[in-house]
DNA sequence: GTTCGGATGGAGAACGTTCTACACGCCCCT
DNA sequence: AGGGGCGTGTAGAACGTTCTCCATCCGAAC
């Protein structure tokens, strides 16, 4: 009797126990939960005590065959850049009250992994999505879009299907060139992603923050310091990139990347060649990252606010998936820098 | 036309158009899809190639109705814990050529909320669940665990239902206390969660950890030394106890932790206090985590193979779900001391 | 006292699968 | 020739909801 496992059988309270045992149909404990019209107060109340004496749980699956599933799905390609945990956050606490259950499908770096859990969260009958800078060619996002309600965060594209929330990531690059330079220093080099190009964004966060580095590079009178270096956003990537511009001949004095965990590798490159942050080379994460903040780290970085991203992204996703506005939108956030202790003056060469 | 939402409904593609394309029934197509038994070579061909063309897609939400949804459910409490990336990366390693998805349920560290969400799973039709050292009541889990087949990761109770992979954690925290003896430490603390006893769960990874420690300690003839601390594992909770025990009177020259992220907010009280790391006092995390040897850390650590760990969980839970196992088991891994530059010999008083 | 209309409850058909039963044809064995 | 078995395919009933009608009731207006 004990480990009996074809008790996993044992039914379920479905709907129509709860029926039978309020005395009323299927149709009207339906109508209840999904606080539909039409129903008096005293059946409400008949219905619910009911549906808690008998512990009643609907049923996930056969609700998602014919109405929501209240589910909303978060698509984000790794767990280590803590930026994203900022984003759930704040996507939790906005549904946090609400009926709907948060899923995350953490799809790692490649495009197809990507699609295929979109995809399936899209089979899954989920109400509402919300794509983290997904990798995936725009042309799927937007296909996807068109049959599920859509957040994309990060890319700065706009569409008339999804809604989008960014961060003004241009002005954030800005925010730091400004602080480096008033620092005194000239040979600023960025470190960021390659932005896929393929995928057909025009405008993916990689992109304004470049543009936003070269134009203020341009505003100081610097454009022929200006140099871009492309490395994954993570540890390792950084750790290519700091050795690759750490060891190569125009040594920068100070390097912005596009992610605190990539600063971090860069951190490991200057440690290894014997320079130290910030005296050798000053060093500029992004995102605010619960680890820039952490007492031997002391990161300078650009606040993205996550939390703030997330919880607007769920409400917008919520007013589309219950049909409160059918026009698409997009939030923009406004970038702030945050100065620790691995930024300073340049030393004397 | 563009931005039609009403489109939302134009029709999927149904397992009954893969029928009536490829001139069979749906039940034959259903089998093909489930390479069930009684399916010839050639109508396999037929049923495959229809779908293709087709780009069939099957509807999650209406398997789940009668069989499996091909769906993980991963809890985890937070995700700022970079082991739980690991456990995860160990779970798709092992999971990604096979049909299931993964998703994951980040349910924050309260009790309830894990509970809900764990519901939520279940009513979600998923097919299986891993549990990463969950905060709910024993009885809550025990009970999923005969509806839906489960993995607990880290709690050391054993159960019928259930299986479980965990790490000796008690030999970890031997391991340590045996390096910082060999240091020359006597005055070695232990920071650990509060191990929720009201959950009914008689051996939490918090507890083994204490029972290890502390069995160490006596060993090395310290057992009046031991001091064990309570904290939440997180940067704050590090941090509380950090400043407790390092401003109190009997300050002791080493500290040990449940978690790497705690640790290094320990190390932030430290600095607050202007005491440095290994010189003033030696600091032991647990994990390893990508964290613990970033350059500017430099962690001491306990490595817990977390992808192994992860990957070993899933081929358990798949081996339930596919009905090749009746019995419960139960994997425990051994943890190997990662030295790295936070532990040292005590400073001379 | 009819008729109308709004408010409330219910019947029953979807929804897209899986799964149990069974039918059919074929071969092999008595 | 008759039967038994196996291999292959199909019919059709679930599964637990939602949702679209439709029926009924009650009060108000004529």
């Amino acid at each position: 009797m004990a480990a009996d496992s074809s008790s996993r059988n044992s039914k379920r309270v479905t709907i129509t126990d709860v029926a039978r045992h309020a005395g009323v149909s299927t149709a009207a404990v339906s109508k209840v939960m999904r606080n539909a019209y039409g129903v008096s107060p005293a059946m409400q109340e008949r219905v619910r005590t009911a549906m808690t004496e008998l512990g009643y749980r609907p049923h996930a699956a056969a609700r998602g065959m014919r109405g929501r599933t209240y589910t909303i799905g978060v698509l984000l390609d790794n767990l280590r850049n803590a930026f994203f945990a900022d984003v759930l956050d704040g996507i939790h606490e906005e549904l946090e009250d609400s009926e709907y259950t948060v899923l995350i499908g953490a799809a790692g770096f490649g495009a197809d992994e990507q699609a295929r859990t979109i995809r399936s969260m899209v089979d899954r009958q989920m109400d509402g999505l919300v794509l983290i800078a997904p990798g995936t060619p725009r042309a799927e996002v937007l296909s996807t879009a068109e049959v599920t309600p859509t957040v994309v965060i990060g890319h700065h594209d706009v569409s008339e299907v999804h809604d989008s929330v960014v961060d003004a990531d241009d002005v954030g690059a800005g925010l730091v060139v400004d602080h480096l330079v008033s620092l005194g220093h000239r040979d600023i080099a960025l470190v960021s992603a390659a932005g896929s190009r393929t995928a057909r964004w025009q405008r993916t966060p990689e992109i304004a923050l470049a543009d936003g580095y070269l134009r203020a590079m341009e505003r100081h009178g610097l454009a022929g310091h200006a140099r871009v270096h492309h490395a994954a956003y993570s540890d390792e990537g950084g750790h290519a990139a700091g050795l690759a511009l750490l060891s190569g001949g125009r040594r920068p004095t100070a390097i912005l990347t596009g992610a605190d965990v990539a600063a971090l590798g860069i951190y490991r490159a200057a440690d290894e060649l014997g320079m130290s942050i910030p005296d050798d080379v000053s060093l500029v994460g992004y995102n605010n990252t619960a680890i820039a903040s952490l007492a031997p780290v002391q990161l300078t970085s650009v606040d993205q606010a996550g939390r703030t991203m997330g919880a607007t992204a769920a409400r917008m996703l919520i007013e589309r998936v219950e049909g409160r506005r059918d026009r698409s939108m997009r939030t923009t956030m406004t970038p702030r820098l945050v100065v620790r202790r691995s930024t300073g003056a340049p030393g004397v060469p």
